[in-house]
DNA sequence: CGGAATGTTGAGCTGCTTCAATCGTCGTGG
DNA sequence: CCACGACGATTGAAGCAGCTCAACATTCCG
């Protein structure tokens, strides 16, 4: 049963911006419905035109981009009020796919109604600007991690960011959270191979900073972790929701 | 002298999609100069909430992030037409620093009237968001770059992706253009290390495929360095002019 | 029970880093 | 006119972080 976006239990998380109500009786209309998707389901596709827009509900996703040679980059991780698909809506084409790591449930957007909500809430249509902006700065964020850090920073830096992500959305507690993903994933993320991942996790289970097992994360020492990333803490920026 | 929008040169280019006559009557109203700086400048610092944003005219620069160990990341080169401070136009902190490289030109814009054209011109606020999800899609693509391949197919990469964007703005011909950056800078966008980049370099030059030497690059071979790079070849995609 | 998927560990190799020295060019001041 | 310093490019040498290869453990499921 699709819930309406005046109960939307996203909206009311102190890191969503406010919404007036104009707003959110306009998204109850853009809003075309939900989508379920069972874990390993394909979202969007790489190269695909896709008719629909969506924000994630519930449950946790990967963007990623193959590779010619068949690698893997994992660009993002997807979580709850994160919106995806604003390339294909914009651009006409997707430039990575995205993939449903657990159960999902996402609010699905008409791709044709876009333009309505560019002419008729200009409010909504810029904070969706926000969010590509956002998008952009995470991404340059990862890049820099990525092109300048070593791999225990790395790892160090994508645990806590994740950990701090999950907990603004109320979906960790006393350093524990769930983390669904392999360790391929987050190798693939952190561009880092699978073997050095697992040796370098190792390391920090060694060290009593934060021990990842099965689909469950436990960050011990949350400073500890932000002192080996080479960072203060991470901050999780308040943002719009589409 | 300040060029008037009907006769900015840029519009006309192939690459950048067409705008309406009201559009380029709006744009002449929501643009408040030009701002021409020198080699070096700093255009936007990381962390500043400036209150312009603009489109390089004429000129080259870099976006960049400064990392707590001193290193830095060099995110995107910036080329005429490109739109920078985004960010800090919409949340209200830069992410990264911009800084000229040669002598630049820039369209000025103010951060107030972002509102207005989002209110009075949705056209072109869509248009923004599409550049927003551009930037986005170079990112992403410079991400799995610098996270998976080896420092002779980055280097190939960045050349021959650098040389495309400037052949599209017609500031290429014959396999010739201007690259006024120091090796330092390419390493820094690269992920690599100086010593290295120019090593790589030197392997592009005896292979006869790529020969930069001071401000001038040379792609003899540019389907040859898309082999190295293990792509096809580097499509630049069309776009929208803000 | 057997096979597939994921995680773990060891061993050896190499691409890349860091350190360090040299060279060429250019602008500047004596 | 030349000496000097600053800056960037170039090259060699040595070390290591992270990669690949390979084997084995564990869990789960048909």
């Amino acid at each position: 049963m699709a819930v309406s976006c005046r109960n939307c239990p996203l909206r009311r998380r102190d890191m969503f911006r406010n919404m007036s109500a104009a707003e959110v009786k306009f998204m109850q209309g853009f809003k075309r419905g939900e989508l379920s998707v069972d874990a390993g389901s394909t979202i969007l596709m790489e190269g695909s035109n896709s008719p629909q827009l969506f924000t994630a509900l519930e449950g946790i996703g990967l963007r990623y981009k193959n590779l010619p040679d068949g690698g893997r980059q994992v660009v993002n991780f997807v979580l709850p009020g994160d919106f995806v698909g604003l390339q294909a809506g914009l651009m006409g084409e997707m430039q990575h796919s995205v993939e449903a790591t657990t159960k999902m449930t996402l609010c699905v957007f008409s791709r044709e109604e876009l333009w309505t909500m560019y002419r008729s809430h200009p409010s909504r249509a810029y904070d969706l600007t926000w969010l590509a902006a956002l998008e952009e700065h995470f991404l340059g964020e990862t890049l820099s991690v990525v092109g300048r850090l070593t791999g225990l920073e790395r790892v160090a830096w994508g645990l806590l960011k994740y950990y701090r992500r999950m907990e603004a959305l109320g979906l960790a507690s006393e350093g524990r959270t769930r983390l669904p993903f392999k360790q391929q994933d987050l190798a693939d993320a952190l561009g880092l191979s699978l073997v050095h991942t697992n040796k370098t996790l190792k390391k920090l289970r060694e060290q009593q900073v934060a021990h990842w097992d099965g689909d469950s994360l436990r960050i011990s020492d949350p400073l500890a972790l932000a002192q080996i990333a080479g960072i203060a803490d991470y901050r999780v920026p308040d943002r719009p929701l589409i």
